[in-house]
DNA sequence: TCTGGGGTCCTAGGACCC
DNA sequence: TCTGGGGTCCTAGGACCC
């Protein structure tokens, strides 16, 4: 058996753990750049405050209905994610913990005794808020597909399901199944969802009892049987061991204003470089391949938001590397090929990948010795910036004055992770 | 008239997730 | 005026190999 458990509107909870005042106020936090609305406590979602939409088109409710706001913060969030996780694995055992998502885990149930999940569902809820102050839903079914269902279940009504539901039963599926539309599965997109009603599949029911071999031709090969599969209780989605190295790794940013100079462009290529170095540091690991792109503004404004096209390029590498300095110059020479003067860009970003771990980089028998100077450079660098704040020491053509920078206007203190921003009890 | 049968690796693009 | 920032997996098709 398997078990979902989500965190409660995320990252609005990690803003009322310190701020008890907020506490059933409606609060909502934005997105880099203070764009969009990505966390809503349930007061804002009932206030009729949009997911994932544009900030300026919901400010007149939120002004109106003073509802906190905040910008993301996600040193906290990332820390409060890290205890919830930690709690977790005391619970279950460490090796029966996927982490999914900084605010989602799969549970492995197997060591629980089947007559007693929903007890044991239970009290996890509460631990996990007594010990953290964050609120959790669980969904309990033996597929991973399954227990996302029940877990949106225990979500809708939180006052009638306290936060946990069960999917064991045949029948508990094949109701729930029967309630869920198809937009409302786990793996199931927009793409899908229009093909899967355009052919009449309305309901996850209906979906679950389609032939394997439809799904194989509709819905992307493998992936639509597995789903099918998952939806009818065969476990197809495995747990997966904990992914800690990237595959990929990428840094990008809006920009808080509109930048048409080649000089700032760099800057904020070599600032976003830096930040997917020290990623890939962080995972001992070096990187074969960079990539570069930037976005221009579109000419004309439309109601319809489509960011424009982007403009990529990418460069091999002679060797893999993490080294800061080794990264930004080629960034620096792609961003010199994509830049045309007279544009107005709006967002840069930076993609690494062809990622080694650090031992199986191909060796070069002439740089055996700069390459560990590099080294402890490079960690030394790692150590001040982290200890220190952000950024203390950094390269010159990642700029002083930074006018390009995100705006991040409404966000809280690092009570979690920084000395001198520690809550103050009086 | 007629030209095999496997493989691998890489890239681009599409779909999805939170 | 103003719309985020990460990631994953899969498939198809081309280049290349023996």
């Amino acid at each position: 058996m398997k078990a979902i458990v989500d965190c409660n509107s995320f990252y609005c909870s990690c803003e009322r753990v310190f701020r008890p005042d907020l506490l059933n106020k409606p609060v909502v936090v934005l997105s880099n750049n203070d764009g969009c609305i990505i966390s809503r406590s349930d007061e804002a979602k009932k206030l009729g405050v949009g997911m994932a939409g544009p900030y300026f088109l919901a400010k007149h409710i939120i002004d109106k209905n003073d509802v906190a706001v905040f910008s993301s913060n996600y040193h906290l969030y990332g820390d409060m994610s890290m205890r919830v996780m930690d709690t977790l694995r005391v619970l279950v055992g460490e090796e029966n913990v996927e982490v999914y998502s900084v605010d989602e885990a799969f549970l492995n149930l197997e060591k629980i005794p089947a007559d007693q999940y929903e007890k044991f569902a239970m009290e996890m809820r509460e631990t996990v808020e007594m010990w953290t102050g964050i609120s959790v839903s669980v969904g309990v079914a033996p597929t991973k597909t399954l227990a996302k269902i029940a877990n949106h279940i225990a979500k809708k009504d939180k006052a009638k399901t306290k936060c946990v539901t069960l999917l064991i039963t045949e029948e508990e599926q094949r109701k729930a199944l029967q309630l869920t539309r198809v937009n409302g599965i786990w793996g199931v997109g927009s793409a899908y969802a229009n093909k899967l009603i355009n052919c009449g599949i309305t309901s996850a029911w209906d979906l679950r009892n389609m032939p394997e071999e439809w799904a194989h031709t509709n819905m992307g090969g493998v992936v639509g049987v597995r789903l099918i599969k998952e939806l009818r209780g065969e476990p197809s989605i495995v747990m997966n061991k904990e992914l800690d190295t990237k595959k990929m790794i990428a840094t990008t940013r809006m920009f808080g204003k509109p930048v048409t100079e080649l000089h700032e462009l760099k800057e904020a290529i070599a600032t976003y470089t830096s930040r997917a170095a020290e990623k890939l540091r962080r995972q001992q690991c070096a990187a074969n391949t960079i990539s570069v792109f930037i976005v221009p503004k579109e000419e004309s404004y439309s109601s319809n938001f489509r960011h424009g096209p982007s403009v990529s390029s990418y460069a091999t590498l002679q060797s893999a590397t993490s080294f800061t300095h080794e990264l930004i110059k080629p960034a620096v020479e792609l961003l010199d090929d994509l830049f045309e003067k007279g544009r107005t860009y709006k967002k840069a970003g930076v993609m690494l990948s062809g990622i080694v771990p650090d031992e199986s980089i191909q060796g070069n028998l002439f740089a055996t010795e700069s390459k560990n100077t590099n080294r402890f450079l490079m960690s030394a660098v790692d150590n001040v910036n982290f200890a220190m704040r952000d950024d203390v020491v950094k390269f010159c053509t990642s700029g002083v004055n930074k006018d390009w920078k995100m705006r991040q206007e409404l966000r809280s203190e690092r009570h979690s992770t920084r000395w001198e921003e520690l809550k103050e009890v009086n």
